[in-house]
DNA sequence: CGATACTATCTGGTCAGACCAAGCGACAAT
DNA sequence: ATTGTCGCTTGGTCTGACCAGATAGTATCG
């Protein structure tokens, strides 16, 4: 039976509207830079309300398709602007140091993956490990902070977790992070100690996995992320403060 | 010359208040689920014309932060950007048994959000705890398991542990994994003890938290997700046969 | 007494009309 | 040629009104 009947989709003005807009403009009867009728005039086309248009341009500006200019008019935005909705950013934005919040969820995580790779992992995982390690500490010879060898490694453990998900929401976390704290990370770079405790602890963390102590192992690299954490903040108030 | 002076910026009304709910979202004052105020109910408070309120929970709704439902309310929505859990949703009907790898995660997050709910929780915190506490002592009366009071019960301990985030990505996981679970979680409510046996634990894992006894709060909460999972296991086991 | 039916009210969606301040162009005064 | 003024246009905002569906409390009927 209720194959039979169809939900009726009660679709609002307002997103009719903006369809028919973006359709101008996937066909090309809009082109970047265009001007748009003035709202007043396009009413009386489209036989709508104003609150409705300027809900449908409302939502056309936040998307990225036309550009709002207070007093001038609308017009038609190149979409050249990757549009990225991600909410997250915007929180995030909202205050910078909210990203300790993510961190703080990085360590629930890798703390159990760390665990679990103690538990789960195989020898070939264990090599993997051991391979970020050597990478690490080649790379942190160079003068600047290689971010996509510590990823590596922290990465290679999720894996040994034998835990798909965790993998792909650790690497979310960098990937997002990354963006934040391009600007602030290279200090850590100045400090050149930092380089070679963090090479340290990664290996002390290896060895525990190696030894399948899987309550050291996430101590140790809780312990480690604590650490990191307690720069980061250190890098953000200071930078915060400018 | 050009350096001097600043542009003088004018910022909309709407600006302002999706702004000022959004904030509200980050520091946690609206989690994922909440109800906002109706729409003529907002504008008193804010002080602000209906157009502008609706311009602003309009862009709101197209960035991701809150669910507009016809006649029914604006509600806070949970933020995916962390989890993307979508791309995974095929995955895990590609083989539900992937669903335990989520679940493995989601007691990752939930053994940290009562460790840190232990040592962060205020009094209010505690006090809404209590109450899901009854509403699901309540609810587990009548035939059918009560997910939504569960869940509720879970969140309130994310929201005491001080991190938005958590909430969310917590509020994430329920959501995506409703959707695979529903047509075999009524079974558990077949067997009347799993209900009282949950209630029990979850009366246990309050008490710890109360107690401000970090470690144990942890633990409990992770031998109740373990105990859950071994449930959910031999469910879909037994529904993967047919 | 219990189930059904109704009604008052609340919700978001839409429309219409009004006013504001700033941009802009035409035109006059200097 | 520069400056000042006036009027029109533009998007931004507010108010008030109505609609239709959802909801909950009340009244009615069996």
């Amino acid at each position: 039976m209720s194959t039979v009947f169809e939900e009726i989709k009660v679709e609002k003005v307002s997103d009719k509207i903006s369809e028919q807009i973006v359709k101008l403009i996937v066909d090309g009867k809009l082109n970047p830079g265009d001007k748009l009728p003035g709202e007043r005039q396009l009413i009386d086309v489209l036989g709508v309300g104003r609150s409705s248009l300027r809900e449908a341009l409302n939502r056309l500006e936040t998307l990225g398709y036309i550009e709002i200019r207070k007093r001038k008019g609308n017009y038609v935005k190149s979409i050249d602007a990757t549009l990225q909705l991600d909410p997250l950013k915007g929180l995030i934005q909202a205050d910078l140091r909210k990203i300790v919040q993510l961190y703080e969820l990085r360590r629930d995580l890798e703390q159990a993956s760390a665990y679990n790779a103690a538990l789960k992992r195989t020898t070939e995982d264990l090599k993997r490990i051991k391979e970020t390690l050597i990478a690490f500490r080649r790379q942190s010879g160079a003068a600047r902070f290689s971010w996509s060898a510590d990823q590596d490694f922290h990465l290679a453990i999720a894996q040994a977790s034998q835990n798909f998900l965790r993998v792909h929401v650790i690497s979310n976390i960098f990937e997002f992070s990354e963006e934040f704290l391009a600007p602030v990370i290279e200090e850590v770079a100045n400090q050149r100690d930092n380089q070679s405790i963090i090479a340290q602890q990664h290996e002390a963390i290896y060895q525990a996995i190696a030894d399948q102590n899987a309550e050291l192992a996430g101590k140790r690299m809780d312990e480690h992320l604590c650490w990191t954490n307690e720069r980061l903040i250190e890098l953000i108030d200071k930078n915060q403060g400018i």
